[in-house]
DNA sequence: CCATGTTAGACAGTAGAGGTATCCAATGAC
DNA sequence: GTCATTGGATACCTCTACTGTCTAACATGG
């Protein structure tokens, strides 16, 4: 299919699409001559796909870009892909020491210690760069200064309940062959799945509340 | 204490508290004069929040003031605030129809039924306008539209270990006596923790992957 | 062969978010 | 009196995610 039919069946405008070709989210097309390029389901299926992250989930353009280049890169490799390559998509990778303020709770090396010492005691194989280490443990400081610390006990029932959930998670892969249909596919569950478990987990707390309080 | 004792104390920028004043997510210190205002720990308390809930959580300022907001006008009914404010802090709200995609597997008002649906199965007790609702329809939308379509049999099990973490942030909660503390709590935990959650849940994918791998 | 439509590529422009910088007159601390 | 600080106002800046316009080269139908 041509670029415009492309568009019409995507809803993406030309120009969007273009875009997404220039920054290296979608692949170009067979170009069968200087003017002329040819488009396939696949360009449709990943189009789709980008508008689902952005959209969705939420990613930015670049974040997308190096999800979806890890995909391509992986392919085969499930465990990179799930362990490094999805490892941290938040907001900001916080790379380097920016100087943070003088007084606010003392840098979180002690969580990393917390979290890699939770990690050992879960017995979870789980490579020691991987980014959801930091990830958890910024994210535990931040709670820490807020007056609000969590330790290692408090989280072992969430990460009983996590271990579960990627259970479910690793089930939905079953029965699928090809392997860059699975690696897709995981990529999906993970990363669109999470606004929906977030979700989830609302719904249930508004409803746990209710039935802690029917006594009043 | 003075803005600029504020702006040490918090590592963040006099003109940047300024902003957060001028929009309304700091509520303005005390003035004793045109020229001089104090401010107090609770101003520290609520900066140190903010930068939590934009940086680490990633959240929008304008997200952040609605939330805010919503804490000090629910005070003391944690319902609301658990099942209405903290409902849907996703990218987008996606308010009105606004003319999706001719082809692009006709917007989801299948997937709200199957959402209410599951809930009601469920049995939980959820107001029928809360906004995670939607969040949840519109995800299961769009994994269906990619090809990876979840209905309620397989949603289940997720929502049930959803009704568990919920229990366990309730848990959080108890034996807090003022509140305003048990509001502000309840914002933190169930905002502040996502990010962790979802860092437990890839950590656990990767183990689990690496566990169902070990036979090869 | 010509009118019309489409293409890649280049590049400028735009709107919104999240600040940052500067100036100001008033005022408090020393 | 001098100097730092304040609230308020306004201008500016950087980044992101597009959008618009232009051009020269084709393609296709009549």
């Amino acid at each position: 299919m041509r670029l415009s039919e492309l568009s019409r069946r995507s809803g993406v405008s030309v120009t969007t699409i273009k875009y997404y070709l220039r920054e290296g989210l979608l692949p170009p097309g067979r170009q069968l001559s200087a003017t002329q390029a040819e488009y396939d389901d696949d360009h449709l299926r990943r189009l789709r796909l980008i508008r689902a992250l952005t959209g969705v989930r939420g990613l930015s353009v670049s974040t997308t870009r190096d999800l979806l280049g890890a995909l391509e890169e992986h392919t085969g490799d499930i465990h990179l892909l799930l362990g490094l390559s999805l490892g941290s998509i938040g907001p900001a990778a916080s790379a380097g020491p920016a100087g943070e303020p003088a007084d606010a709770a003392s840098e979180g090396s002690a969580e990393r210690a917390e979290v890699d010492k939770l990690v050992d005691e879960l017995g979870w194989v789980v490579h020691k760069g991987a980014p959801a280490r930091t990830t958890l443990a910024e994210t535990l400081a931040s709670l820490r200064s807020l007056g609000a610390p969590l330790d290692r006990r408090a989280l072992l029932p969430y990460a009983r309940l996590a271990e579960r959930t990627a259970a479910l998670d690793l089930d939905q892969l079953e029965g699928l062959d090809d392997s860059s249909e699975v690696m897709e596919r995981a990529l999906v569950l993970t990363v669109l799945l999470e606004p929906a478990l977030l979700a989830l987990r609302r719904l249930a707390q508004e409803n746990e509340s209710a039935r802690r309080h029917a006594d009043g």
